[in-house]
RNA sequence: GCCGACGUAGCUCAGCCGGUAGAGCAGCUGAUUUGUAAUCAGCAGGUCGCAGGUUCAAACCCUGUCGUCGGCUCCA
């Protein structure tokens, strides 16, 4: 056996003249770290802690404070939840069952229908092979061994996978007590090193993602490495529930969808406030980054569709409606539109570039089992625009439009987004010189304004390349919204042209590109992130006056007029309650600002002001109460 | 679109083995005149999503359909 020299992370070296494993190496350290060892990296790649070494390697712990650890953790779970389900139903098979954002899942195929109710029994056999300590092997071996062996198993959806498995691969099985899986691990090294986990829901999925394939039950759950861990995240998702605007939406009487409808949305007076000064804002703003705003046609000749291509690709998602024998669409996207407008006049190079700005609604017949109340709508209202430009446009266009976003989404409260840059995809129209040149723009526009980004290979539209724009909200979730597109195709197609310096005739380039993307979603988004708790700039009602009784009515309604006056959204609660019950109805409407009004304040010509997260703030002028929201609305401050 | 679950008053939900529908909140009326998260009482409110079917009898069983929800797939 020739000697291991074993490299760690802070440099220093260690050398063993006997096989060892990552998990001796950790042992040598200290049982400390050998104990809270889940995993290593051996020259960069994560293997399981009782991989063989050999020769001079890398060598990196994997503790449960790294995030590979907690992927092998889940992943481990997965199997762990396996073997749990083969035990008691010993007819089971199994698909896949890979690590997902915050959790796992896997796919079984089993006779009986699982419930909910089900889960604690698997739950309940899982600490059962938990308490066992059950060693998790695993092993090499040869593709027809494995085949034979899933075979003789019978376990078709493993056979199947395996010969999906590209030659020359290796093929590997884990196994722990009765039960072994075929897998790529790396796995936690005993089942005891699982602890916290849970078991979360069942829903039905087709083997290998296709409808005309079996479905399977495929189980969700999760699994950290301590409970205070999970209980945050089993937390985080009470929250998310709490927080979901289809709830928000109704408890704060902001919109609503009915049967008549599907898909699109009735917006009530709350909602349309918050709506207006969304629209507003981003109004104000792209007028001051040269945008011009116009409006056109939602419905429009078939002819225009079949010549900007969107017939041919996007019939099945169109509404149509006939009229005196001719066929029309209703517009799916604005952009066709926005080149009728260009159109019409000679334009020259000097006008370039021209950036023509819609809030355009459209209509999309979304299948009807991906809508999700604003977030997916059959009819939105996009903050569209099209950019008309030179070639050479395209790098300051793209810079100062992600300029834009960043500013945008930080006025709505939002840090820094995440970009992405989707490439061509398989179905494209176009050349590849032009995609090459279309892509070049946008990774040096990126490069310019030094914005972070990751490549989303083959994940752009049909007729160019395009950045994505992604906001985080309170909840970590990541929401996409902005996107910049780049089209060399359809201005020639619409026929769209300007007559250059040389007083020859070019086709423009055009960008569509969206802040907010769909108006709907983002109001969904923002509703989610605030928890309904508006900043005072987008509350629908951002203050309420309070009379302690029924005598300071007269006064409260002069409050109320002073602060409307203000341009404040107030309104006087006329109820004959008690206080408490006015203060607990506004909190639960999360009004962010509260006049209490009684004998004192009439007597002064003052207001008791409370605020929506601090409560009671003492007395106040009701000028000085009108100037404090006047500024935290004017400012955008997300501040009372 | 596919699979599954669900659809009862404005909202949240009860309603057993099929016997003809109930609560809380909200609303209205009255009493009360209130000082920082729920004052009390009364009243009113439902073709049980819709259309068929089975049955002496259907919110309940069956079929279809629409919608919603959870996933899958999709998202110019």
């Amino acid at each position: 056996m020739s000697s291991v020299r074993v490299t760690l992370p802070d440099g220093s070296t260690r050398e063993y003249d006997h096989e060892v494993t990552p998990l001796d190496v950790a042992k040598s350290i200290g049982t400390g770290l050998a104990r809270a060892a889940v995993g290593a990296t051996v020259d960069g790649k994560v293997v399981d802690l009782n991989t063989p070494l050999a020769g001079d390697t890398a060598v990196s712990i994997l503790t449960d404070r790294s995030p590979e650890a907690l992927e092998i953790l889940r992943h481990s779970t997965a199997h762990l939840m396996a073997q749990a389900i083969k035990r008691l139903y010993p007819e089971a098979c199994f698909g896949v069952g890979p690590v997902i954002d915050n959790g796992f899942y896997y796919d079984v195929d089993i006779d009986s229908r699982l419930t909910p109710e089900d889960l604690p029994r698997i739950e309940k056999e899982m600490r059962r092979i938990i308490k066992q300590n059950v060693a998790v092997e695993r092993r090499e071996l040869p593709r027809d061994e494995a085949l034979a062996a899933f075979r003789a198993a019978g376990d078709p959806y493993k056979v199947e996978l395996i010969e999906a498995i590209p030659a020359g691969e290796t093929i590997s099985t884990y196994g722990q007590g009765e039960f072994v899986d075929l897998c790529r691990g790396p796995h936690v090294p005993t089942t005891g090193k699982i602890r916290h986990f849970k078991l979360q829901s069942i829903a039905g999925a087709y083997w290998r993602g296709s409808e005309k394939n079996k479905q399977l039950q495929r189980i969700y759950g999760t699994a950290f490495f301590t409970k205070e861990e999970l209980e945050a995240h089993l937390h985080m998702l009470e929250e998310a529930k709490r927080r979901d605007h289809r709830r928000l939406g109704r408890e704060l009487d902001l919109y609503h969808l009915q049967e008549e409808a599907p898909g699109m949305v009735f917006w009530h007076p709350n909602g349309t406030r918050i709506w207006e000064a969304v629209e507003g804002y981003v109004r104000e703003v792209i007028g001051h980054h040269g945008y011009q705003e116009i409006r056109t046609p939602m419905i429009v000749d078939r002819s225009l569709w079949e010549r900007s291509g969107h017939w041919d690709k996007f019939r099945e998602m169109m509404f149509t409606t006939e009229s005196e024998a001719r066929e029309f669409a209703v517009k799916p996207m604005n952009c066709p539109c926005h080149i009728q407008v260009f159109n019409q006049a000679v334009r020259s190079y000097r006008e370039l570039p021209l950036r023509l700005a819609e809030f355009g609604s459209c209509h999309r017949n979304e299948p009807s089992g991906t809508l999700h109340g604003l977030m997916r709508a059959r009819n939105f209202v996009q903050d569209d625009a099209h950019i008309f430009c030179t070639e050479q446009q395209i790098g300051e266009e793209v810079v100062a439009f992600i300029r834009l976003v960043f500013e945008v989404y930080e006025t709505f409260g939002f840090g820094a987004p995440l970009i992405k840059l989707a490439d061509r995809p398989e179905q494209r129209v176009g050349s590849d010189e032009v995609w090459d040149r279309a892509e070049a723009a946008l990774r040096h526009a990126l490069a310019e304004v030094g914005a972070d980004y990751e490549l989303n290979p083959g994940e752009g539209a049909f007729y160019g390349p395009k950045l994505e724009f992604s906001l985080k909200d309170s909840l970590e979730r990541v929401w996409q919204c902005g996107t910049i597109q780049v089209d060399f195709s359809m201005p020639g197609r619409l026929d769209a042209t300007y007559v250059g310096e040389d007083n020859a005739h070019h086709t423009p380039v055009m960008l569509h590109r969206a802040i907010l993307g769909s108006i709907e979603r983002f109001i969904a988004v923002l509703i989610e992130h605030y928890g309904g708790a508006m900043p005072p700039w987008l509350a629908p009602v951002q203050a309420i006056v309070l009379p302690i009784s029924e005598r300071h009515r007269g006064y409260a309604e002069q409050v109320g007029r002073r602060l409307g006056d203000a341009g404040i959204r107030v309104e006087v609660d006329r109820h004959d309650e008690k206080v408490g019950a006015k203060i607990r109805n506004a909190q639960l409407r999360k009004i962010p600002y509260m006049a209490v009004v009684g004998d004192r304040e009439a007597e002064e010509t003052k207001v008791a002001l409370r605020l929506r997260d601090k409560g009671d703030q003492g007395s106040m002028d009701i000028d000085s109460l009108s100037d404090r929201i006047c500024a935290a609305v004017r400012s955008r401050t997300t501040e009372l």
